[in-house]
DNA sequence: CCAAAAGTGTTCTGGCTACACCCATGG
DNA sequence: CCATGGGTGTAGCCAGAACACTTTTGG
């Protein structure tokens, strides 16, 4: 056993810390989709003077009795309004002067989402896709945490089949290949990546043909079901 | 130009938010060392009445005019005394629950540290170094932080010369290696890992031998000097 | 001479890169 | 018949894994 003499309780502990409830913890989502050959991410025209003219990234304030994950979820459904949309933690941005309106300790998180499943909730021109090539400055310490976000998912397409939350559910192996180089910014060698998309084992071939097409049309696949399920894990 | 119609001051938006500035934030650092071919990692017992007899990682709650990172080498060095040490991010645990005196999001960086230069601060019971293959329960979601931290040692050792920072100045290949077996937790062949080693480019040969073996004395090696400074982004 | 660890090279395998030709379709 | 992209295979290089013997030192 413990000896009890100066253990406190967690009540205790907190009266005494009351003076560091100062910081505002938010979330900031970097929202990832793909549309003509180009990786777009969405975002929004910021509502303070300091930023006038500036867009930054879709975030908010956590909510006290929210957890962090879930209000990365929130801001994505009121945004995009899609459930169950792939979401991962990138890194928690913490300097003292990152906001203008005090401080604010932010964690980014980045998602992947299909353009075409939610044009819906985005026809103002104050939240829009932006080409994530063509954006330079962005409000806040937000070029940072897109940077940042753009590694972390370079690195996760070569290992995990993330990609197909932006694609979907039939594609050919052109169109797989495109977002690849768009994600990458980067040509890819078509032979070369054919043999390393089937080594990877995530396709199903659906003995389908492009449509639609005026050339020679190519054969459709899907990602099997079982990669696609816990979008939050995968 | 935008529309200012619409557009807040900072001050303003601040204090329209008042009601969100209820959640601490803390950080978490899981420091780890090496000593007799083990991997070690640093515990203090909690002082909390609900964690009665467990350990917990060091962590602190952030101060508000005190950058997040910043935070994390406070509490390194009031607890080992050492500056200038490698510290890195890890990951933001935010769940609501994890803490019993109420909402604390936590940001775990991990640290590598020789144990042989600090001997001093750590002489009661209370603090002291635990070899990781042996920790089962820790106080919070400790464990989880621990787990986490570990994984994402074992990839940075692949990649970055950062395992310098657990090792004295001179040490032999064979040193080396069970440093890294006891990091990975599994055993590696002499002759691979040494070229391995050979071709990642990190070491020089100091032309000197190891002393007071009962054996063979072997080839001694430091790190080139330009890969251990600056720590924090190694 | 014994124990302990140092030091060293080859073979096999698998992934990565570079690279060129014929085929199917629409217009 | 032309334009567009579909579909395919080979050769070279490099990294990683498996594996055994001789050498040096202390005791």
């Amino acid at each position: 056993m413990a000896k009890s003499s100066n253990l406190k309780t967690a009540a205790l502990e907190k009266s005494s810390h009351l003076e560091y409830f100062k910081i505002a913890v938010s979330v900031d989502c970097v929202i990832f989709g793909y549309e003509e050959k180009e990786l777009k991410v969405l975002l929004i025209k910021s509502d303070l003077k300091e930023f006038a003219g500036l867009y930054s990234l879709l975030g908010d304030l956590v909510r006290p009795d929210e957890d962090l994950d879930k209000a990365s979820y929130r801001i994505l459904k009121e945004r995009t309004d899609l459930d169950d949309v792939f979401l991962q933690q990138v890194h928690t941005f913490g300097t003292v002067n990152r906001h203008p309106s005090g401080r604010v300790v932010s964690t980014a998180y980045y998602s992947l989402v299909n353009i075409n499943n939610h044009k819906l909730k985005i026809n103002n021109n104050d939240l829009r896709w932006h080409t994530v090539k063509n954006v330079h400055k962005l409000a806040f310490d937000h070029k940072e945490i897109l940077a940042t976000s753009l590694l972390h998912l370079r690195g996760q397409i070569e290992e995990h089949p993330v990609i197909h939350n932006l694609l979907d559910e039939k594609f050919s192996l052109r169109e797989l290949q495109e977002v690849y180089e768009a994600i990458l910014n980067t040509p890819l060698d078509r032979r070369n990546f054919r043999k390393k998309i089937t080594l990877k084992n995530w396709l199903v071939d659906l003995n389908e043909m492009e449509d639609n097409v005026s050339h020679r049309p190519g054969k459709l696949y899907k990602f099997k079901p079982k990669l696609i399920k816990n979008n939050k894990l995968t």
